[in-house]
DNA sequence: AACACCCCCTGTCGGC
DNA sequence: TGCCGACAGGGGGTGT
């Protein structure tokens, strides 16, 4: 489930395994994934050391000692997978499907880290030296909801331009950048909104930001910091089973829990599934107002 | 300009 | 048991 709390969580699983290590070889299994690889694609690579390993929105960005940057993005179904030659099969169990193994990074540490996406919809792409922010798959990115400068007035001025409905609003990465169809539900749950409600109208106070606009802010980050604190626990269990990063079950509240019952103390709705803008919306009637 | 809609692709699950 | 449609964490392109 890669929103940003999962990409973070691969992010801090690579990081380790990347940063400082060599480039030796580039296997791509085929042509492309969801797009073309960007031309010259192994070799730009091939070679190069990491310095870094960032993550924008639900992107991650491997940094090179050549300046450019690696994006790679998990789409639906897309994982990394860490393993260490010099430790054997014995800790590292092949992946139950390697047909969907599309690239092979092989490291000169003795790690080898493949991407593995059955449904093609992830990509990779290269940001020329200092062209990253520009990048054609970054530059229209909106505000990190867990960076410092996001709080209840920015967020209110993000949907203030928006005639959508609020959770419509919050998936689009234009505005927020990093949350999915998952934590847009739970963090409307938390903060008591109707996914239904007219995002615009949560601007509209005189001197500062709605209470709705405070709850939600508040709410946006709880549920992701939560989630990436989580997730970073289940990493550690789930490397040892199998070395692979991408997929963790969480508990949620409202997420594909339609007809159970409300978990707000007290409520004693039941959980309701719609369609907006063709994906699912799991809310509580009775309590998101 | 800012939506809503459809599509990409594979796998899984529930209903018949 | 098998088949078939619905649906799945995303986002890019198109049409209104």
């Amino acid at each position: 489930m890669p929103e940003l709390p999962e990409v973070e969580t691969v992010r801090r699983g690579l990081a380790p395994a990347m940063i400082g290590a060599r480039i030796e070889t580039v296997e791509l299994r085929r042509g492309d994934i969801r797009f073309p690889f960007p031309p010259r694609f192994r070799e730009r690579l091939t070679g190069k050391r990491i310095t870094d390993v960032a993550r924008r929105a639900k992107f991650l960005l491997v940094k090179l000692d050549s300046g450019e940057t690696l994006i790679a993005h998990l789409g639906m179904s897309g994982s990394f997978r860490i393993e260490d030659e010099r430790v054997g099969e014995f800790y590292t169990p092949r992946s139950k499907d390697p047909k969907h193994d599309h690239v092979v990074l092989r490291l000169d540490s003795g790690k080898t880290i493949t991407f593995n996406d059955p449904r093609r919809f992830g990509f990779m792409d290269l940001a020329e030296d200092g062209g990253l922010d520009a990048h054609p798959r970054l530059a229209g990115l909106g505000l990190e909801p867990l960076s410092d400068s996001f709080d209840a007035a920015r967020l209110a001025a993000l949907l203030a331009s928006s005639g959508a409905p609020l959770k419509s609003a919050l998936l689009d990465q234009k505005r927020i950048a990093g949350l999915g169809n998952i934590y847009a539900c739970e963090a409307l749950w938390r903060a008591k909104l109707s996914p239904f409600r007219p995002a615009g109208r949560l601007a509209r106070a005189r001197g500062g930001p709605t209470k709705a606009a405070t709850a939600l802010a508040e709410a946006i980050r709880a549920v992701l910091k939560e989630a990436i604190d989580a997730g970073g626990s289940t990493l550690r269990d789930h490397r040892q089973a199998d070395g692979a990063l991408g997929y963790f079950q969480h508990s949620f509240d409202v997420y594909d829990r339609e007809g159970k019952p409300c978990r707000r103390t007290g409520c004693r709705g039941t959980i309701a599934r719609d369609m907006q803008s063709g994906r699912s919306t799991f809310y509580c009637r009775r309590c998101q107002k």
